[in-house]
DNA sequence: TTGAATACCAAGCGCTTGCTTGGTAGCGTT
DNA sequence: AACGCTACCAAGCAAGCGCTTGGTATTCAA
């Protein structure tokens, strides 16, 4: 799929994960990764990701990165606002990377397919951690801190609204497509491993892209 | 969709919720929900799904039902217990009762649909609560009782791959039609509430079986 | 040289958690 | 009437939890 010299033209404007993170930091918009809270916001989304967030104490992200349990609220007034805070630095990520991909897209199929292989991408760590804590662990936040993060969440979804639109979905209604997505795409956290060679990220998005958009 | 005289038959042929839970009782299979371990059982699976299994603790499942916390641990030996307990019940009814909708269609499609039917019904607590926990909590059990829960769940699961590979399913592999499936039906527990008049659940499964068996 | 700010430690507080223990009321059987 | 069994209460334990407090080392600006 894709020529060569468009593949070329591509990976030119595409930005790594980490110059995308060093963008969005200078931006004021992203924690540094090498800051104190931002190794703490890793860790956490990493942590919060394995075990789930109530069973992971603030002991275990203080060790995680090698300071004592009270040490952690000189940066956060508490565990809760961690959490939202990596859902916070998550959306914001996510929704660059794939507000970029897909405006990367030529035809509105290969958009939808960006979308999709974006968010497999997110959904699987490939950039960063933590953003399938977005769904798994949703109620586990706060009333207030749900609307804060969902009203930053709501470009992220406008963008897939807009693709499935264009692409002309099975089944018409984008917001039930998009629904049915969201479920389908983040249960693949716990069943689809990247390492498993025989189907990758981008193969899964082209079957999916098949089934939902044909 | 079908005729009146089919429709019929159907409802004939039809065991109510109450008279599946009564004969799976009698087999030894499923907890009486009247004794006081199977309404623990139900509270459990109620607040498992509401709160989630770790906010739920053991004085609000004996408050509940009208005991004292300690007083649990004569029905079961530890709060994960309840969980598994749970987890097997949901796993038996759903089985039944969608083996049953499965048996009672003529054609592939609508075999599959019932399929899909079925299982929204069982997340949406049509019949008893506590499906979705199976998917929403399935790590907040040990490994041993989650190879327990899956064993009792495999011939579930044979019914679904059956349903879609007769039914000849967009994207070809029925294993990652039902995985994609999973995911996106158990989603449907958080923004589809069945109360909503505009959308039925035989409407929403009907949606649903027209994009992945178009 | 001083002073304020930052980042962390050391210790532990108050509370909640799952679970235990010892006892008792009610009931069916012999 | 005596027994044993089931279902529960009353009380509380030990551990783990999120979080607080008071203090210290380092840094950097004035």
């Amino acid at each position: 799929m894709g020529n060569s010299a468009q593949e070329l033209a591509e990976a030119i404007e595409e930005l790594s994960p980490q110059e995308l993170i060093c963008a969005l930091v200078a931006q004021g918009v992203l924690t540094d990764p090498d800051s104190a809270r931002g190794r703490l916001l890793n860790a956490a989304a990493r942590l919060f990701e394995q075990k789930g967030y109530a069973r992971t104490t603030v002991r275990d992200l203080a060790a995680e990165i090698g300071i004592l349990s009270g040490s952690i609220f000189h940066h956060f007034s508490s565990k809760e606002q961690i959490l939202c805070a990596v859902m916070r630095e998550v959306t914001i990520f996510a929704g660059a990377r794939m507000r970029s991909a897909a405006e990367r897209s030529a035809s509105p199929q290969e958009r939808l397919k960006a979308c999709i292989q974006s968010e497999l991408e997110a959904i699987h760590g490939l950039a960063v951690p933590g953003f399938s804590i977005l769904v798994v662990e949703w109620r586990s936040l706060s009333e207030e801190s749900q609307q804060e993060v969902l009203r930053l969440r709501e470009e992220y979804e406008q963008i897939w609204l807009d693709a499935i639109s264009a692409a002309h979905c099975a089944g018409g209604d984008p917001a039930l497509v998009r629904r049915l997505l969201v479920g389908a795409l983040s249960h693949t956290y716990s069943w689809f491993k990247p390492r498993d060679n025989g189907l990758t990220i981008s193969d899964l998005a082209g079957r999916i892209l098949a089934i939902f958009a044909p």
